[in-house]
DNA sequence: AAAATATGCAACTAAATTATTGCATTTAAC
DNA sequence: GTTAAATGCAATAATTTAGTTGCATATTTT
């Protein structure tokens, strides 16, 4: 294929493993309906299914669906109170992303200085 | 349903312009794949198709169309050098996602403090 | 010009995602 | 103890996604 080693391996960009975890949180965010529930959850406490549900246009179900994707990234947790099941945000994975894009933004600094430097010499 | 008012429009916790355009860049960099391609891009500079390939199992196209998933995104961008097409990271609306996850982060923080003052009142 | 390289385009497949409906179960209220 | 409310579970359907293969096209290189 290509003469030239891969793009790949040359640089060892970031930690492969920092980005396998972060891709999972970063799925999870990627729906505006999900995000919406991020949103709800972090501004409030715990809040029930069906107060989830009244604010959207899908049924119950849907917004059930979506909360257990979050769940899988770890994004929320829930806790049975009564017959009602509250959910509320779960912060540590969000920070994970966070940090994910930091080091991206950072890698992508460095690489204009490097650049500039390359220039001005 | 509810006898209390929707979560969702008790307290407009965010701008939900914000989240919907925040929401398509989270699923863009939702994937493993993407999300090393991403790496990649920010940490050289312009790097072909054919290059980019070499370092993953996946064939050119399946980078081929992972590449224009970033670029309906606004992530990458790309362009024509002789017989090969360069891409290249484009920092902008990344910049977008991280004031997201920044603003989503301040929200708790702030939900946090509150529900402390009004403990220790 | 011929051969090799880099890429584009199209058809297709398999699997995952998003959302629905219908019914069962648990818990609270009257 | 009925009734109403909140939720869970299962089957299904439509759409999107991720990836492949095969072939065509454009550009270098020799």
């Amino acid at each position: 294929m290509s003469p030239r080693r891969s793009a790949a391996s040359r640089k060892a960009p970031l930690k492969n493993a920092s980005l396998r975890n972060s891709a999972p949180i970063f799925a999870a965010l990627g729906d505006e309906t999900r995000l919406r529930l991020v949103a709800v959850l972090c501004a409030g406490g715990a809040v029930s299914i069906a107060q989830l549900t009244s604010g959207t246009a899908i049924t119950r179900q849907a917004v059930t669906k979506h909360l257990h994707v979050l769940a899988d990234a770890g994004l929320v947790q829930h806790v049975k109170v009564g017959r009602e099941r509250q959910w509320q945000f779960e912060p540590t994975r969000l920070e994970e992303a966070r940090r994910s894009l930091d080091l991206i933004a950072r890698q992508w600094d460095q690489a204009l200085q490097k650049l500039k430097m390359a220039v001005e010499a």
